[in-house]
DNA sequence: GTAGGGTTAG
């Protein structure tokens, strides 16, 4: 297998990209197998070049493989990402979700809205379940509560109503832009429940300064056997907090350690704030640290 | 042919 310690010129240039064999197809994988390896901008600007030459970018779904790097890599920007779609003569519809969750990641979530709004207008393409967790994404960093209920309109009339992925997006959307009871209506409404419903609802109370409703959640998550996890405990833990209710707080700590959840750095930190209120839990607090990164 | 959601405080 080819590294990008092999120059990039080496390869053979493929003589008619326009007629797939056996062999340009592990042409196809050895240059996908070097867009995974890249580890800076400039061996990814290599990689493109080569593809240009060959002909290979223009094939779509290879196009879309060089995309999704230049979004998602560490060493990228989502200037030369857009440069690169912007090449693209005719952009699938996973490029253009992959265009339209850059942005909703990035710091102008309003360009994923634009984005959008292109390919409705430019592609042939309609949104699919995939396009709507982005839009909505986007709708929750812009905190415009009028533009994610256009989302939400779309997503019953392009019949994904029943989509859990985006379901959760919505609930954590309402939750954000201070509307708890839309939010609680779309939570009731999911016929199946994940442990990220009961989580983006529990964490929705939380920020809503709803401290007992999301205690009261977390006893009907335990109701309903849905086994919770570490984010769930993180949701719980800050609500104790919140409303210094230090009773239940032992009680979780107890539960945390009894139920095997497993810790990561954002509920040692919860167990640490709470840990201010009772300070018995600092050694405890140490030695998880010291148990995890140590 | 590739993919999507939730977390602390400061």
């Amino acid at each position: 297998m080819g590294t990008l310690s092999t120059p990039l010129i080496s390869l053979p240039i493929q003589a008619n990209p326009e007629a797939p064999t056996v062999k340009s197809d592990n042409r196809n994988r050895l240059v996908f197998s070097l867009i995974e390896q890249c580890t800076s901008l400039r061996h990814l600007k290599q990689v493109h070049a080569h593809m240009l030459r060959t002909g290979l970018f223009f094939d779509s779904y290879s196009a879309s493989k060089l995309f999704t790097a230049s979004t998602l890599s560490p060493f990228s920007s989502l200037e030369y990402a857009r440069k690169v779609f912007d090449e693209i003569p005719e952009p699938n519809l996973y490029t253009w979700n992959t265009l339209i969750r850059a942005y909703s990641w990035s710091t102008e979530p309003s360009e994923s809205v634009r984005n959008f709004l292109r390919m409705l207008c430019e592609s042939p393409y309609f949104p699919n379940k995939f396009t709507f967790p982005f839009l909505i994404k986007a709708a929750t960093k812009l905190s415009r509560l009028g533009v994610g209920q256009v989302f939400h309109g779309l997503v019953v009339k392009s019949s994904f109503g029943d989509d859990v992925f985006i379901l959760n997006s919505l609930i954590h959307f309402y939750a954000s832009c201070g509307d708890l009871d839309l939010a609680y209506r779309v939570f009731v409404r999911i016929s199946e429940k994940d442990v990220v419903s009961w989580n983006s609802m529990i964490s929705g109370f939380v920020q809503g300064g709803c401290f007992d409703k999301a205690l009261e959640l977390f006893r009907e998550l335990e109701a309903e056997n849905v086994k919770p996890n570490a984010v769930t405990m993180v949701g719980v833990l800050s609500a104790c907090t919140k409303k210094k209710d230090l009773e239940f707080g032992r009680w979780i700590r107890l539960y945390i350690e009894q139920n095997g959840i497993k810790m990561d750095l954002t509920l040692s930190n919860a167990m640490l704030d709470m840990s201010y209120l009772i300070m018995t839990w600092l050694p405890m607090w140490v030695t998880l640290v010291c148990k995890i990164y140590v």
